[in-house]
DNA sequence: GATCAAAGATACAATCTGTATGTATTTAAG
DNA sequence: CTTAAATACATACAGATTGTATCTTTGATC
């Protein structure tokens, strides 16, 4: 018989139906109310196939949330690049930051479910890779500009992420598109308070 | 036969036995991994009184994530409730946070497992009076004293639970008693450098 | 002391995850 | 072009776990 589609098609198929209808059921019910027969139903497979392509319903979970940090990550990056300057960088990458983790679907993936189902190893490497590390590479950059005085580098990068973190989250909350603002202004007056006077 | 113990007496040992053990397992290993049968593992009952007790899984988790909550509304209140003036209470409560949130077992249980397990309402409504609620009162004081000056009370409350969150988790990972101090200059750095110039 | 209610035990039903095994189809080799 | 091997997926099942329904026992109450 003739077959329509190659292997590593069919895989690669197979692997985004999944993908995109897990996501979809994570972040509606959370991870642990979503059963892996759920996810495949509609899909035309079997858990067969799930267990396949990712091992356990983890690794389904694992898959998701990579994906759903570099799409952060990416949007960040582009906008932060758009600065002329590392504190503008900062500045435009912070504003972006709250535009993409204040959506409710972001949110709930990546800062809520992610810290309970992932390992700390792994969600540590996402971080790094995607998240916290690229907040610091920023204020470091600044740092050496010599445009910012603060006692410990780190902390403060830390500090910086922990203020965007919860202000997107409590724009998420309602009146988003003014609070938005508010947050803005917020995480503007904050880093500038923080900018060494020439 | 003679009874050595009181029915409400015997409740009262039953759900402490399982309120500590289960706090216990929460803490190590987390609510999804942590078995009912594991609960009573050892206290000579059967999971017969932990859902007469609690009604669930859920019920235990609900009640330990409470007293814990608690016990971090006191001693932060406690330590606050020193400082003289608003400002200073400010100061002294977002220290005791840093003192108190940084520890393991409470990160993982409050600020980890908690947003996750729980329902959304009620853990707004634990936050609301142990948590959030009483740092938004703490700095709605200082701005009522006119010693600062944000452009949104609420908005900055966020932000300064954000920051001390995330420098208690950052704290926590290594060089804790090292970082605890960076911490907590940094965070006073964070709030002095908001305050009205008089 | 008889009755009632509450605490807890026991047995079972209902789910789910993960695994072991089988089957078909595509790719690779000779 | 035929055959062997690998891959994708299906099916059936084992194991674990929560929650419920049904007793049994033991304090509290009149």
């Amino acid at each position: 018989m003739k077959s329509k589609i190659s292997k590593s098609e069919q895989t690669a198929q197979t692997r985004r139906a999944i993908l995109d209808r897990a996501r979809q059921l994570f972040t509606k019910q959370g991870y642990v109310a979503t059963g892996t027969e759920e996810i495949i139903a509609g899909l035309g497979i079997t858990r067969g196939a799930l267990y396949h392509q990712f091992g356990s319903k983890q690794g389904v979970f694992h898959a998701v949330i990579e994906e759903v940090f570099i799409e952060i990550a990416q949007y960040v990056e582009a906008q932060a690049t758009k600065g002329e300057s590392p504190w503008e960088q900062l500045l435009q990458g912070s504003h972006a930051f709250l535009d993409i983790a204040q959506r409710e679907d972001i949110r709930r993936l990546v800062f809520t479910e992610a810290p309970v189902i992932l390992d700390t190893e792994t969600l540590a490497e996402f971080d790094r890779q995607y998240g916290y590390g690229l907040l610091l590479d920023a204020v470091q950059a600044v740092v050496d500009a010599g445009e910012l005085e603060v006692p410990d580098v780190e902390g403060f990068a830390v500090m910086v992420n922990g203020a965007l973190d919860h202000l997107a989250a409590w724009t998420a909350k309602t009146d988003t598109s003014k609070r938005l603002k508010i947050a803005k202004v917020l995480a503007e007056q904050f880093l500038t308070l923080h900018r060494k006077p020439k």
